[in-house]
RNA sequence: GCUCCCAUCGUCUAGUGGCCUAGGACACCGCCCUCUCAAGGCGGGAACACGAGUUCGAACCUCGUUGGGAGCGCCA
């Protein structure tokens, strides 16, 4: 049988980093053993579920470049089939209708609760066998076995068994006439031939009512993978509001999708001590069975160093159209400057994130926005500096623009003026800049352009004089 | 409260009874390189939560303690 593994998120909210490593490991695993990945919108929560999270999650997957092969699928237009499964259920005495109001279960719960038990239905309906009637409060609980235990292999954490007599009789079909996740999950799976379960941990305790469910339809039983959670920096559960959880934050905050997945792969799996992982060799060497079974926090620095990897290792051309992303997003027209690839090689040793290269790449693309009056009177306020400024003046008006011709200027007019490289370069950096930071000089005059560096420097002699 | 899960440097991890005076990576510190800032090179500090067992021998096996986490919905 071929191997199928589905990301099933519910569009309550955007793609969040968790889910996008559930993703990432359901793609994985799918790809190396040749199946399929099948996408499932779980949209039957008709108060939260909304169109916008289901193309923010979309649009995500599309960015990190996680494909699916069949989907999306929504459980909202498997209406009927959901309610045929549930007659069926009905028909063979494995499911009845209950007709608590909220109130009622609730004070169910608070009793049970108080008494040191664990909060549960108690089953006043099951047995009863009362018929279907219009009812606010009529619901379909599904007659979960009340002896034995239930037990299945976990791929990552290992034998888990759980006895039946901890699980109620849960609700599969809601008094507003929509199935409930624990439900429509079993359904679908079976409907889409799902061979591999991989999911969030915090989904291990609903297996066991799924796997009844599944023995109840007479279906074969899946493999199933809980994956441990992602804890912020601190070890604390990912928050909103103190973290950057979404996906889409990670792009706009400047990182490659490919760095985010190789950041998320090693995320509690490794393969000895690798840490750059080709999208190959993920496929290729990722397997479900050695990921970790503890909780691991997200380390947004390394994430960074990850980047800067791949910024400093990638095609700059390849790279190039995401930069163009951020160029475009910050407001700079950049096809009135330099090359876009050019810059990336220019700037990728000192920055992490496109980000900051989109600011580190302004002194290209607009003219010098304020001058650093310190950088002015230590580098550009004396004699040696004028000289400096005038020798290049006229050079750089007559050689090839290019990063090596430049350089070679540069290098004549230390030897003209006897000066070391220091006391050509920093003049010339504040004047192409306004500051005395920046990459290398010839590149940094190189990426000015012939033209702009020329009247950069006649800006520099007057406020060398002033 | 109940059920279940987890535990190696600050962080991600290697490690599956002797190869471990515990390896790698990020971060940090120092030195080198150097036109600034970086990048890079070299080096350094830094961990088996604790306590009992089992064993000739435990980071690895067992039990307990402590600490963390998840779930207990007509949410997924």
């Amino acid at each position: 049988m071929t191997v199928r593994t589905r990301f099933a998120p519910s569009p309550t909210g955007f793609l969040h980093i968790g889910g996008a490593r559930t993703a990432l490991y359901c793609w994985l695993e799918a790809r190396r053993r040749g199946g399929q990945f099948a996408l499932r919108i779980e949209d039957t929560d008709r108060e939260r579920s909304t169109e916008a999270a289901v193309k923010a999650i979309l649009d995500a997957m599309h960015w990190l470049g996680l494909a699916a092969d069949e989907g999306p699928v929504y459980q909202t237009q498997r209406l009927e089939r959901y309610k045929q499964v549930a007659d069926e259920l009905l028909k063979a005495g494995k499911a009845y209708y209950a007709y608590e109001s909220k109130d009622e279960i609730e004070a169910m719960r608070e009793a049970a609760l108080a008494k040191g038990e664990k909060p549960r239905y108690n089953g006043y309906y099951r047995e009863r066998n009362e018929p279907c009637r219009d009812d606010p409060n009529r619901v379909i609980r599904f007659k979960n076995p009340q002896e034995g235990s239930v037990v299945f292999e976990d791929k990552v954490k290992g034998r888990v068994e759980w006895a039946n007599a901890e699980l109620d009789d849960l609700v599969i079909f809601r008094s507003d006439g929509w199935p409930t996740y624990n439900f429509a999950v079993v359904v679908d799976d079976i409907d889409m031939g799902i061979t591999e379960v991989i999911r969030g941990d915090d989904h291990v305790n609903n297996t066991p009512r799924q796997i009844n469910i599944y023995h109840a339809l007479g279906a074969k039983v899946p493999e199933f993978a809980h994956l441990p959670m992602i804890l912020d920096q601190e070890g604390k559960k990912l928050s909103k509001r103190t973290n950057s959880v979404s996906v889409m934050e990670y792009r706009e905050a400047g990182f490659l999708p490919h760095a985010l997945l190789n950041y998320l792969v090693r995320l509690g799996w490794s393969h000895g001590d690798q840490e750059i992982f080709s999208r190959e060799e993920m496929i290729r060497l990722f397997d479900i069975a050695d990921v970790n079974k503890a909780a691991s926090r997200f380390d947004t620095e390394k994430l960074a160093w990850l980047n800067q990897h791949y910024l400093k290792t990638d095609d700059p051309q390849s790279l190039a159209p995401e930069f163009e992303w951020h160029l475009t997003r910050a407001g700079i027209d950049y096809r009135q400057g330099p090359a876009p690839a050019d810059v990336i090689v220019a700037l990728r040793d000192r920055v992490q994130t496109f980000k900051e290269m989109v600011e580190k790449a302004r002194v290209w693309y607009a003219p010098i926005a304020e001058w650093d009056d310190k950088a002015v009177a230590k580098h550009l306020q004396n004699d040696g500096a004028v000289a400096v400024l005038n020798e290049a003046r006229a050079l750089l008006a007559e050689c090839a623009w290019q990063p090596e011709p430049i350089h070679q200027v540069i290098e004549q007019i230390a030897a003209k003026l006897e000066l070391g490289m220091g006391k050509i370069a920093q003049p010339l950096r504040v004047a192409m800049t306004g500051t005395q930071v920046s990459p290398s000089i010839d590149h940094t005059i190189y990426l000015v352009g012939r033209g702009e560096a020329l009247k950069r420097i006649d800006d520099a002699l007057v406020r060398a004089k002033g």
